[in-house]
DNA sequence: CTGCTCCGTTCTTTCAGGGAACTGACCGGG
DNA sequence: CCCGGTCAGTTCCCTGAAAGAACGGAGCAG
């Protein structure tokens, strides 16, 4: 957890760092997600402190991300998946495995590559517009204060960034 | 930053969160994208200490994400500028916020809008294969050792996930 | 020369992460 | 029946990083 609460912005990113913005949070749903999903399993594959790890399982399956299931009765084990919440949060880590290949890796190339299932090539992901489908990266869009900006209405001046600081709500 | 290092990791994401990963940095993106571009006006807009402020600035632009560009000499003033690196970092953000809006939002519905400007509507981004350009979600593909994962060749067994713990080399 | 803005340092306090030991329920073997 | 081992945490102390607030200094306006 940080020191500053990120929950209460009126900011869909600092909300999203809320649930899973501290550093250990994003590893620990890449592991669950390749399959190391058990307590033991994932505190040797990250080195975290078990301390730090039971904090973190217990606060992304408050958030609905992780769900603790038991696998066995009576020596009473658990493992943890995804939820649906979770698995759509794994798209971000998939984006930032993209940025990361591309400007991290060096020449050792990828540590790993996705193999897309539908047309069975590996390939990595794209940032599309859902209703015209063509490529929609930062440079591509123009920000607006929507409903929850806690402004009545877009008062902008026109301009590259029409609203740059109704972003979030003042204090 | 935090305690452990997680440059060193053979994990693209790791790579990708010992840039951007403690919480300040992406929002400190977000308003750098958005036109909130020099020290006051940043720190005035997120809350952050002075401190802090100065450290991620700096290690932001050690790390080629953001440039100080001086915008006035004599009184020597700067303001803090995207580069290629930073401004494909902001794709990663689009995507939490997609997953904030969709998750957190509440029924105040979503802080800001993005409308592309190719379509000139107001839209969100998905994620697509770029070789076939179908939608590639965390459910829609298999993960694969990659030349930069420390492992000689892919010999997991076939799966639903193929490699599970090769994501990241030993120790 | 007084106050103001901008862009940071420096200082102290506090709190969360690291590390390692400990618990406790269960199981298998000799 | 006791020993060792596995799994899933819990408890402890120590240190280092974040918060908060004060200070500095360069320039400029009146």
């Amino acid at each position: 957890m940080q020191r500053t609460r990120f929950g209460d912005m009126a900011c869909s990113i600092a909300r999203t760092l809320d649930v899973a913005g501290e550093p250990w949070s994003p590893l620990i749903l890449r592991d669950v997600f390749v399959g190391i999903s058990r307590f033991d399993q994932l505190q040797a594959d990250l080195g975290i402190s078990r301390k730090v790890l039971t904090e973190r399982l217990r606060w992304l399956e408050d958030s609905g991300v992780l769900e603790r299931h038991r696998y066995s009765e009576r020596p009473a084990r658990y493992e943890y998946r995804l939820t649906a919440k979770g698995t759509e949060l794994v798209e971000v880590l998939m984006v930032m495995v993209r940025w990361g290949d591309r400007w991290t890796a060096g020449e050792a190339g990828p540590p790993v590559l996705y193999r897309h299932r539908a047309c069975g090539r590996v390939s990595h992901v794209e940032l599309v517009c859902a209703h015209c489908r063509e490529p929609m990266g930062a440079d591509d869009i123009d920000v607006e204060a929507g409903p929850g900006s806690g402004l009545s209405s877009a008062a902008g001046r026109p301009g590259r960034r029409p609203v740059a600081d109704a972003a979030h709500a003042p204090p």
